[in-house]
DNA sequence: ATTAAACTTGAGAATGTTTATCATTTTTCT
DNA sequence: AGAAAAATGATAAACATTCTCAAGTTTAAT
């Protein structure tokens, strides 16, 4: 990868704050600094980052994916209403859904564990 | 919900074969019997049988949304290649990379656990 | 410094997925 | 059987994401 402004901008916005933004978002506060670029070139920038493992993305199921800056361990709390993450941290897991009603008010609904990787098919 | 063949036959598929469909394929399934199902039907009844907890949602970051009859514990191992979803069941997790390794020759690079509720905002 | 090769961009078209609309049909309840 | 509620098929619309390509940047080697 070469250097690029747009690119550093992007990853910027992406690591500066723990709002876990669509591309849409990322789109929105990098105009601010760069008016002419365009979605494809966030939508470019943001796929390149977590190919490289700089960024990581966050499916949900509902809505858009979202990209976050935080690589280190921790889980996500998704807002079914919202469509929010929230980030949750390795020791709030321990007796999961009392810790989180008392700390965050968040109604856990179901969970989900996700391994990604690639099987012995796609492997040759 | 009252009942519909066309709804029937579609939680059928879904659940009698584990390789976590996404619409399109449910669809193209639900067409050998119902030639004239619209695909509008499938997704809405896929919806709708998810959101009465008779089916799960899969995300994937990668690709389309997944559908699973299976609503006991269990994780989902996805192909970032192929996409395929693979189930893995919990003692599995145990030693986690070498395991699956063995097991599917699956080759892990990431995982997440993503838990879905309602935030106290939208409680409100 | 100049230059060529490789990379990146912005603009917009194209694709793909999912949802919404609505007249008609099916199901449910009496 | 008949009215009300729900579901359907067809299609349009919305939304998210990727692709294409000419023009502009960055890089590394002269």
């Amino acid at each position: 990868m070469n250097y690029s402004q747009q690119r550093n901008c992007i990853l910027e916005i992406v690591m500066s704050d723990p709002i876990h933004p669509t591309a849409e978002q990322v789109y929105e506060k990098a105009r601010l600094k760069y008016p002419n670029i365009s979605l494809g070139t966030v939508y470019r920038n943001l796929n390149q980052l977590s190919e490289h493992g700089i960024l990581k993305k966050i499916c949900s199921s509902y809505g858009s994916v979202r990209f976050d800056g935080r690589t280190d361990a921790h889980f996500h709390m998704i807002c079914k209403d919202c469509q929010r993450v929230f980030d949750v941290e390795l020791g709030e897991m321990l007796g999961l859904e009392d810790k989180l009603m008392d700390k965050f008010g968040f109604q856990v609904s179901e969970y989900e564990i996700s391994i990604q990787g690639v099987c012995c098919d796609c492997k040759k």
